[in-house]
DNA sequence: AATAACTTTTGCCATTTGGCAAATAATGAA
DNA sequence: TTCATTATTTGCCAAATGGCAAAAGTTATT
């Protein structure tokens, strides 16, 4: 008997990049693993997990690493419907120096490297789409992260707000404040400000 | 009788990413295009130039918009030995509404649209080659990117300095200012200050 | 409920950065 | 060379942000 899971969010965040024939669904649902984390949770961390793709079903995930001034720096966060790319699988030779960690608690679908691989062997259209996911993901941050430069503290937790108006309220003040380039205490100060 | 070109910068670039026989370097060889630009010229504007991909062999780019504020932010820059990918071609429905600009005389290799499509049909490992091209650039530019944002100006400057010792001095004031995101007058001063 | 651990807010003051305009320097064209 | 244009520096002051530490507020645990 097979456990019925839908993975409804993953399967159509697919066919947004690519077309797949309800035999291929299949085969993907089966490569994939359920992991829940818990708040504070690592993903990605020293050895712990082998590095893997997640498609986050629920939660929020922040991507962090330490700056030569040893701050803690929060990269980038990703929410829900979106897979958590490595940035740096692509860099493979340097191990990575960042971490992932879940900022709330999560539900994850997860392809191990071996699934990746045998989905890439398997599903012909498996790479494009994987590329066009990849590719739009880091366009995204680009694109966020390039105007914050222009803007002022205020106007970068404001623009925050617009963009991810459900995600400011479940995040510590100290992650998005580091995200956003400012101390925590400027931001408590900004937020009371408006 | 051909005119010899070598292209070397070009087909070393495309080999540190996949494997081409003689026989497919002849052939993007006669794909591409060479494009001289004079400083100041647009690459990429409104109607001029069809959006194609140029690989730069002498030269500075940079890649600009305009700001809800009316603003011109440079967003990043690209250098010799790099490809300008228009970050929003992923984006296709949108036109984009940034421009590329050369900040310095340019010399281009540059890929129509059609060119690259034939590449693609005929080439296997062309858009495998293409795919790590355009991820690599794109991570770079996102761990360009945020790090400056924890950084005060005094120190996003320095860090330039570091990572492209030899564009400092090549790029207008205004334009770099506007890249680190300060006035210019203050990266004057900081400038100064060193 | 009480305690401990952690998060957010606040106060105080120094430093950084911006805004604006004028002065100076550099560049390019005639 | 000389003039016009553009780029950079500077002065002045206001506003924004940081650094540090204490206070207030929250949350979790016992």
């Amino acid at each position: 008997m097979t456990i019925f899971v839908t993975m409804d969010k993953l399967i159509n965040y697919l066919l947004e990049f690519g077309q797949l024939n309800q035999q291929q669904i299949d085969l993907i649902k089966r490569k994939v693993q359920v992991l829940e984390l818990k708040k504070g949770d690592y993903f990605s961390e020293a050895g712990k997990i082998p590095k893997q793709v997640a498609f986050i079903e629920e939660g929020i995930f922040r991507v962090c690493y330490y700056n030569s001034e040893g701050d803690e720096i929060t990269k980038y966060f990703v929410d829900e419907n979106n897979f958590a790319v490595d940035i740096n699988s692509f860099n493979q030779k340097i191990p990575s120096s960042e971490y992932v960690q879940a900022v709330t608690d999560c539900k994850l679908l997860v392809f191990s490297t071996e699934s990746l691989n045998n989905l890439s062997a398997t599903i012909i259209q498996w790479d494009g789409i994987i590329n066009k996911i990849t590719e739009k993901a880091l366009v995204e941050k680009v694109n966020k992260l390039s105007p914050m430069l222009a803007e002022d503290a205020k106007t970068r937790y404001l623009s925050f707000l617009e963009k991810f108006p459900n995600l400011a309220n479940r995040i510590p003040l100290s992650y998005l404040a580091s995200y956003l380039g400012i101390t925590q205490s400027s931001l408590s100060r900004i937020r009371k400000s408006i």
